[in-house]
DNA sequence: AAGGTCACTTGCAATATGAAAGTTGAGAGG
DNA sequence: CCTCTCAACTTTCATATTGCAAGTGACCTT
């Protein structure tokens, strides 16, 4: 599941697994409530599709998110937080605290996302969780 | 300053300026205590140091660190975090929280880092930084 | 049957990373 | 004076990752 880790330093490890350019935004992406293919390929970022495809692998493979259908013929896909991926939310928060303070002219931040909780975005959206989530609200 | 952002989104941002494999690794070690070259070059990750140099001069330039001088003939160099810099703390504690939560065996987190707020880190150690800094103590 | 959409996959050029060796400036020892 | 060492990089070159664009196949609509 996890692969060859640099050190048994937590910072490090955590880095191992998403520290790259793209995977914390495609976490980002999720939390703020895309959850298929085309709305995760569609950011402002611009991901290209194979990397999104492989981000996506990879955050499975590491349990940060399941791929689950959502429909059947054609068969089509969602991706959601496991809890694991949700309890990245305090890391994404703080990133996003630094730069508000730190970076000029940066987007505000929602309070669905400043003021939320990892719990909301697990298990399923759809009970408590719903309630914050952009997209269903 | 400061490089092209792929979005105006905090969280991308941030990831613009450290969003590699080694930036936070740096930042990380710098909070615990090592400030020289050859400390740095000396992690359990084994960086190679056309990575680290480059790592440096990056942070430096974002204004993450500064580097100056402690002596002269020769002249040889410390990198300390600017308040900046220090303000990353909170990043690297929730990553290291997720990481021990989630990944098994890493190395447990020392009080200094658990516990310790981004004003003990600068301006500079000596008056109240120096008291939780692990290489001062 | 023709065309469209979705969710990827492939090919290939551009960029980043990694390992190892080389460079520079200065002091130390013989 | 000549070599040796050390700190702090810099260079070289091989490998890995990323980015762009185009392609593929399953299924659906007309």
């Amino acid at each position: 599941m996890y692969p060859q880790f640099r050190s048994p330093c937590p910072v490090a490890s955590a880095l191992d697994l998403v520290g790259d350019k793209w995977s914390l935004v495609v976490l980002r992406t999720i939390f703020a409530g895309r959850h298929r293919y085309n709305e995760l390929a569609g950011v402002a970022e611009k991901i290209s599709t194979n990397i999104l495809a492989d981000r996506l692998a990879r955050l499975e493979g590491y349990g940060l998110i399941t791929k689950r259908a959502y429909q059947h013929n054609p068969e089509r896909f969602e991706y959601h937080l496991t809890q694991r991926g949700a309890d990245f939310l305090p890391v994404l928060q703080q990133l996003a605290i630094w730069a508000r303070e730190h970076i000029p002219d940066r987007w505000s931040l929602p309070g669905w996302f400043a003021e939320g909780t990892a719990r909301q975005f697990y298990p399923e959206p759809g009970s408590e969780g719903a309630a914050l989530n952009p997209r269903a609200g």
